[in-house]
DNA sequence: GCGACAG
DNA sequence: ATCTTGTCGC
């Protein structure tokens, strides 16, 4: 079992650049999956001046995009935030909170870049790898790459390229507001992806997988004011 | 060399 | 990521 080893060990970037070079002939840019039933939000957030990390995966029913069930995990920092090596610090934390799912989710939509990273390896893709599951990259802002203004309807969107090659969308999920970037993470194309996302984004900019996980990493205990 | 840089 | 209330606009 080689996989699960390497990311605690990772000490140096140069090994982790090594490994992206690695998986990234692993990703698999077309649709590898059946019928969807559930799709699940990944999110990871950060507590306690940064030495805490709180990984969420919320599945939800893609028929009602209702919470079908969530985790949420608690665990020290063990690696720091390095642009393009983002993966090393949140994927080991998000493994643990998959592996105490009862439902194993049929996709995973992550808060995060997949294809759209320097190397074509970025935190979607090194999930979707490691956990085996299909998985797409949402990102609030596209990291790398270039792409030309989109028409400001729900729906429309324009290839985020780098060097010639897609390697991702610019896609605009609610008339008149700002796009979100979408790429491959694994077992996925691009279409299906953005179809995907799309679909699990009926009224905010933000896919509802997502919106949940990110509540659910947070203040999960609001005071109610009386 | 300089600036930019997912979360 | 995180620190944080109200506020301008459709």
């Amino acid at each position: 079992m080689p996989h699960k080893h390497h990311f605690n060990q990772m000490k140096n970037p140069e090994s982790a650049f090594a490994l992206q070079e690695k998986l990234r002939h692993q990703v698999i840019r077309e649709d590898d999956f059946g019928p969807l039933e559930t799709v699940a939000g990944v999110d990871v957030g950060f507590e306690d001046k940064d030495q805490i990390a709180c990984a969420v995966v919320a599945v939800l029913r893609l028929s009602d995009l209702k919470v079908q069930e969530s985790v949420a995990i608690r665990l020290p920092v063990t690696f720091p935030y390095v642009p393009g090596l983002l993966a090393f610090r949140e994927v080991p934390i998000v493994m643990e909170a998959l592996a105490s799912l009862k439902t194993r989710p049929g996709l995973l939509i992550c808060d995060g870049n997949g294809t759209i990273h320097p190397r074509r390896c970025g935190f979607a893709c090194h999930l979707g790898i490691v956990s085996g599951l299909p998985s797409i990259g949402v990102a609030k802002t596209p990291f790398i790459g270039e792409f030309q203004p989109l028409a400001d309807d729900r729906g429309a969107w324009q290839p985020i390229t780098d060097g010639g090659e897609v390697i991702g969308a610019a896609l605009r999920t609610q008339t008149k507001v700002k796009p979100i970037f979408v790429s491959i993470g694994h077992r996925i194309s691009l279409q299906s992806a953005i179809d995907l996302v799309l679909q699990c984004a009926p009224a905010y900019r933000l896919p509802e997988t997502t919106r949940q996980a990110d509540q659910l990493s947070k203040g999960n205990a609001q005071p109610v004011i009386l």
